[in-house]
DNA sequence: CATAATGCTGCATACGTATGCTACATTGCC
DNA sequence: GGCAATGTAGCATACGTATGCAGCATTATG
């Protein structure tokens, strides 16, 4: 690759007739330089396109403000959003993403090179191993944050939405409208999600006397969800609710259970999920689903990874934000409480 | 932020007792150590937990192994699933992509962050401004290639589909089962894919003595497409087919025509896009629409950045990959016809 | 006016790795 | 055994920026 010489800081001091340290501290913001050098610095700069060289910066500085992200797959439309966001608003405080690709046992592989690149903090948001390299990152002193999932004993710190509380919300909604025979359709078993998801739906219908009706495993995959409805769904009594663990497999259950099935919905099943991805208030769906407010999720995790980068000790902890649930029309209401519930 | 001490190459040096540049070379592929001191300085490496600073190889080799992703929003279904593939494969390579989110003008800014990472390659998939930022990078001496979208002048490279016959593919299609009315909602209009598209689509038509029936302007958003469609089917004698210049507005419009106008998909109305995105497959809108081969697309563009990062000398090239036509359910086939698209 | 305090500036060095060059050791060959 | 060729190791330096420290100039203070 030919160069036309990059321009150093060198060039510019050069030009402007001071020392390479001027121009250094003209770019670093609250240095000791005067508006008269600094002045003479900026213009040479804007003569020689000089733009200060980040690497350089972060072998003096040791950050590098980069933020690392784990991911195992954008498929989920969760996590597009999650990632567009998340990178803006790091953006704003000068910080940016770099993405990692991790499936099942190459962690090894994406650890060496996570750490190869300085990271001044990382996101894990891939569903499998988070707490093998949250622990791993955490050994190199790298600030962690576990994205809607939580630290299972890893002293990481973590953002989720309430799961347990969205849980019960989504069980007492479905009682209330007269629901009495509520499937469940699992994402994975080992995401503390999934786990919390259902803890909460369990306690809410427990509270009833009753219990998940029938359940069947999704993985939060397409696939898998279209098969578990089809399982949930064989013999007498079908459920009247399905309670599916992500928008995501819920757009596959509504799928199967219209063109599969044929059954009406909400007049013959209510689906009711988690997430509110951008599709959920979609026509073709109008999913009631509880609502993960990815803003709130963000803003926390920019905030804890800018906390923990500035410490000058790391301290982990655990936020919790908020949910509610947002009726659409993919569950029946019961025809007394339809005022109430729109208002 | 506290630090154990780093360990750098010169500690495992001591450790293995030899010399800092022995380390340096021993995770050198193909440079010149003996087998023998290689594994010594393995070996201490592991018990140190040594790991290459990425940052400081830069520095020295001015090879960052980072591919700059420049982007405008990932809410259009095709670009996830081109983010997760490109990160993948360029992985695959030692390289790693850094996200750059760009809005209308703050590309100075975004600009200078780019610049200020020593990147090894850029890949613009931003709507706006492309060639401004393109050229900007080619002054930099840093290899481009715009994704999705052609370089209109700017010496990069480019990796698109190919459009032109596309739009051709789609109209003569659509002649052939039997469509006389067809609109078509375009994209954004000064987006290369969106005048490519058209224009093959305006050929095919013209060859049977047709021009486009009715055009309105979806700019790539959902809200627009809807109202685009509305307009296009105020009136009378509606249109008998709707080309979509994304499937992502598609779903828009198909909502709209279901939900809003009643409309019956493809009884109808036919309704003909482009991308195949995931959800073009889902039951609930079974899209005919023009492949863009994602797979092919990121090949090429890893390729293109590859062949560019090790070439002495930058030269761009275009490349331009095939598509066909998926039919699924959006479109009505002519009844003789029928038996001879199955195949 | 003398001294102290403050504000800027430049010098020198550090950050961690890569690599051209030299030097040495080993091997092969006649 | 002598010499060249090859393989391997270490030395020294470069990459571009940041920053502690010392020095100087300027201003404030008495």
């Amino acid at each position: 690759m030919k160069d036309g010489k990059p321009v150093t800081s060198i060039d510019v001091a050069k030009q402007a007739g001071v020392s390479q340290s001027a121009v250094s501290r003209a770019f670093t913001p609250g240095a000791a330089v005067s508006e008269k050098t600094r002045a003479k610095i900026m213009t040479a700069a804007k003569a020689l396109k000089y733009r200060p060289n980040a690497i350089a910066r972060t072998l003096s500085t040791n950050r590098s403000r980069i933020i690392g992200m784990v991911l195992s797959q954008l498929d989920n439309l969760f996590y597009p959003t999650v990632v567009d966001k998340l990178s803006r608003s790091l953006q704003q405080h000068g910080f940016h993403l770099m993405l990692f690709f991790a499936e099942g046992r190459d962690v090894d592989n994406a650890l060496t090179q996570l750490l190869a690149y300085q990271l001044d903090g990382v996101v894990l948001a891939s569903t499998t191993l988070s707490s093998r390299l949250a622990k791993e990152c955490v050994n190199a002193n790298i600030p962690v944050v576990m994205f809607n999932r939580s630290a299972d004993g890893a002293q990481a710190s973590s953002v989720t939405s309430n799961n347990r509380e969205g849980g019960r919300i989504v069980g007492e909604f479905l009682l209330e409208h007269g629901h009495s025979r509520i499937a469940y359709i699992a994402g994975r078993e080992d995401s503390s999600t999934n786990r919390d998801r259902e803890a909460g739906l369990t306690a809410a219908l427990a509270a009833a006397d009753l219990s998940i009706y029938r359940r069947a495993v999704g993985n939060y995959e397409r696939e898998d969800a279209a098969t578990a409805t089809r399982a949930i769904f064989a013999g007498k009594n079908p459920p009247d609710a399905v309670v599916v663990a992500s928008d995501h497999m819920a757009f596959a259950v509504i799928d199967t259970l219209r063109f599969d099935l044929g059954k009406a919905i909400p007049n013959e099943v209510s689906v009711v999920s988690f997430d509110n991805v951008p599709q959920a208030a979609w026509p073709a769906y109008e999913l009631t689903t509880v609502v993960q407010s990815v803003d709130a999720m963000v803003n926390a995790t920019t905030n804890l990874l800018l906390d923990q980068i500035n410490a000058s000790e790391i301290v982990s902890s655990d936020v919790v934000v908020g949910c509610k649930l947002i009726v659409r029309k993919s569950a029946r209401l019961s025809p007394k409480l339809k005022v109430a519930a729109r208002s």
